[in-house]
RNA sequence: UCCUGAGUAGCUCAGUGGUAGAGCGGUCGGCUGUUAACCGAUUGGUCGUAGGUUCGAAUCCUACCUCAGGAGCCA
């Protein structure tokens, strides 16, 4: 029975356990040798001591750092600073030797290193505590979906209908290049591809069960080389029938809040560890975050601030378009210095199934706007008025016989309803502090780079 | 895709026209209840690739490749 190490390191009383891990480093003295060992399981090593008269000793003399290794002995409160406990070996055996070449070492590397070297840097303290945070804030998305009676949903990977507006896309066929028959059907009958939003679907799903979420891959062939966009992420999808803006405003503040209160609460070590690499201010931003209101701005609102900022700008704020990114960061990390929601923007620079709003002019449209990360939510009162949702699909040429299911939620029972996507791993930039995406996900894909 | 910057030892970097270096890592030895231990020795290079300029190029020029930062697209 294999002990982890996270809990051997928060044993309350002596025992005889036995852990098992990977090698971080060794510091041999005379007659002895002091093994960290970690297994993945918290941050922390244990120290193991092995005494020369330990079966396996000599191994152990030989063992570099990144060797595998197995250890029976005895948990004991540890005579030196530095840890609480440590455990006295009685037997200790190494599983697979790691060699020369291994290349990660007991300092520190940089993240672009580590990145060309994805299958290992699991293995670093660094990645560790992000994927440690990885799997502890999907657990919490979940929980928190679930305590509000939110359906789940898994919505389709593969699809034909595009979420006008949501990207580039995927391309899915059996069809061979070059090879096809002339006039010979793809697998589905019609062009399908990896889908850029489970949206659509999931607007049918909460047409029935009234408050759903999605939480899954999703991807984009955008040829995007940004330290925040990778072709396949994850993102959530709330959807909620019976609420407006201001309700789906609500939920995405209350969602981002309840995400960082969590990491703070059951991440603490790893908290620990990014602020002290990665970047100081994080538990400031974080504790700021979780207790301070976010900022709701008007378009129109924002405008006028970027106006009256004094602030000369690349780009020129120009009223009845997108804002630039300066212009965002100006309001997030420097007007405001929380977050803030965007909302009311202009129609044209928005996709189809958007509300439009009584002036005519903007849609019930939002954008919660992170410090440091840009736009990690991207959401909508969807438009439930089939006139309306026709008339702006003319307009921007899209045919009403693609989405007729789309179109037949207003002809039934037709609701008011809002949603909105957030980015998984931008979530989880905003909460480790690391400032590329290609950290946060396991294996990243984007243009030109599919490792691993 | 565009703009900017960078590619020198396994890693982090210095070297800016004249004999390729340091620290860390690895190896060997010493020392020590050690804490990214310490001390000594040692190992380690197609200077991103291909051309060009020059008596001579890591260094200057051109192209390409890769990476990073920023922009657009967005989550």
């Amino acid at each position: 029975m294999i002990t982890s190490i996270k809990h051997a390191l928060s044993a309350s009383a002596e025992a005889e356990i036995e852990i098992a891990g990977w090698i971080r480093s060794r510091r041999d003295s005379k007659g002895f040798s002091f093994v960290e060992v970690n297994d993945g399981s918290c941050l922390r090593n244990l120290q193991v001591v092995v005494d020369q008269e330990v079966p396996g000793y000599e191994q152990a003399l030989h063992a570099t750092t990144g060797s595998s290794v197995r250890v029976a002995g005895r948990l004991i409160a540890s005579p030196a600073a530095g840890q609480k406990w440590e455990l006295r070996a009685t037997n200790l055996e190494i599983i697979g030797h790691a060699d020369a070449s291994y290349p990660l070492q007991k300092k520190g590397h940089t993240v672009e290193f580590l990145r060309t070297i994805a299958h290992l840097r699991t293995r670093s303290n660094l990645f560790g505590a992000v994927f440690r945070v990885r799997s502890r804030l999907a657990y919490a998305v979940h929980q928190f979906f679930q305590e509000r009676d939110f359906v789940y949903v898994q919505t389709p990977i593969i699809t034909a209908s595009d979420c006008e507006g949501a990207g580039e896309l995927f391309r899915v066929t059996t069809l061979k290049q070059g090879t096809d028959k002339a006039g010979e059907p793809d697998f589905f009958g019609k062009a399908t591809y990896l889908t850029v939003s489970g949206q659509l679907e999931a607007e049918t799903f909460a047409c029935a069960l009234s408050k759903v979420y999605t939480f899954g891959p999703t991807f984009r062939a955008e040829n995007s080389n940004t330290s925040r966009h990778a072709a396949e992420f994850w993102m959530i999808e709330p959807e909620m029938a019976f609420c407006d803006l201001r309700g789906d405003m609500e939920l995405a503040e209350e969602f981002v809040k309840a995400m960082v209160r969590h990491a703070l609460e059951h991440c603490a070590d790893e908290l620990g560890l990014f602020t002290k690499f990665v970047d100081k201010t994080l538990m400031e931003t974080l504790t700021l975050v979780a207790e301070r209101p976010f900022q709701r701005v008007p378009y129109a609102d924002a405008i006028s601030i970027l106006n009256a900022s004094g602030r000369n700008f690349e780009y020129p704020v120009t009223d009845g378009q997108s804002l630039q990114s300066e212009h965002e960061r100006f309001l997030a990390e420097e007007h405001f210095r929380v977050p803030v929601i965007l909302f009311d923007q202009p129609a044209q620079a928005k996709p189809f199934y958007m509300r439009v709003n009584d002036d005519g002019k903007t849609v019930a449209a939002m954008d919660v706007l992170v410090p440091g990360i840009g736009e990690i939510i991207g959401g909508s009162q969807r438009e439930e008025r089939l006139n309306v949702l026709q008339e702006n699909m003319r307009s921007r040429g899209l045919s009403e016989e693609e989405y007729w299911w789309y179109l037949d939620l207003r002809r039934f029972g037709t609701v008011p309803h809002a949603g909105f996507g957030l980015g998984f791993e931008r979530l989880l930039m905003f909460l480790t502090g690391v400032s590329n995406i290609r950290d946060v996900i396991p294996f990243a894909r984007t243009p030109g780079n599919a490792e691993f």
